[in-house]
DNA sequence: CTTGACCCTCAAGTTACTTGAAGGTTTACG
DNA sequence: CGTAAACCTTCAAGTAACTTGAGGGTCAAG
């Protein structure tokens, strides 16, 4: 089987070398194998590994909740439910997050908008809205 | 004119303590007075100073950028059109982050999905989607 | 055999705070 | 007036999830 070091397997899984070695640290990654000289030596079944937690990286879980995805994946017996529980929480709080985003998407054209409709004459000495920020 | 102390102060702009003495010290908000003891002191314009801090920031604008709208209200003659252009640029950064957020939402729902037609059956030893989650 | 790309570890920086320890101050109550 | 609760102080460390940098070893190509 042909193995390879940390930059390949980075950029196979489109992460950098520092990241690897982090998620390591944390208990992530188990500890890789080294070469004689103290470098990690990684196989394809790594870039899969790897894959897999940068998904769910990508999907917003947390490092936490990674791991418990990982642990999950190692015992099978119950783990499409599990996973599916996860799944639904991180769409929750994707959601809410989404919620509070749009809000401030609106305030913040409502500001712009008030910046072009009320100091539209150029930047005035007084400009109303500033000040309109800091009162209660 | 009467004066109180960080709590107070506190529980006015809706932030905690600590934070309050956080601003300070990365010079968001100037060195406030203080009494013989040693302890703050602060008035009600220091409220109002807050309260806009505050308020840019749950619009979202980093610590740099709240120093530079202080510092822009300091500076009255071009505030505003600078203010409308960091606000713009807020605006954008918001959209962005908007426009991930909904493919996250979007990839999640289809995870959820997953689990529930495919695994339907309760939960079984090979749970497919665990798997197609590692490869690339 | 040397040069450049790659690897190692360890420490510190990033953002925007929060939490905790150890101790001084103020205020309210009896 | 005493004392206990509530509040204040500073400084240090913790949080998430890495990134960056220093200082130094290793590997592959020409």
């Amino acid at each position: 089987m042909h193995t390879f070091r940390i930059g390949t397997l980075a950029s196979r899984a489109a992460l950098n070398p520092p990241t690897i070695r982090y998620y390591e640290e944390v208990g992530l990654l188990r500890k890789a194998r080294r070469m004689g000289s103290g470098q990690r030596v990684y196989d394809n079944t790594d870039v899969e590994r790897l894959t897999f937690i940068k998904r769910c990286r990508e999907f917003g879980f947390s490092i936490e909740q990674v791991k418990q995805l990982v642990a999950l994946t190692a015992d099978p017996s119950s783990a499409c439910m599990d996973a599916r529980t996860l799944a639904a929480e991180q769409l929750e709080q994707v959601r809410v997050q989404l919620g509070e985003l749009r809000a401030l998407e609106q305030s913040l054209e409502e500001l712009v908008g008030s910046f072009d409709s009320r100091c539209a004459g150029g930047p005035g000495p007084d400009c109303v809205i500033l000040g309109d920020l800091a009162r209660s």
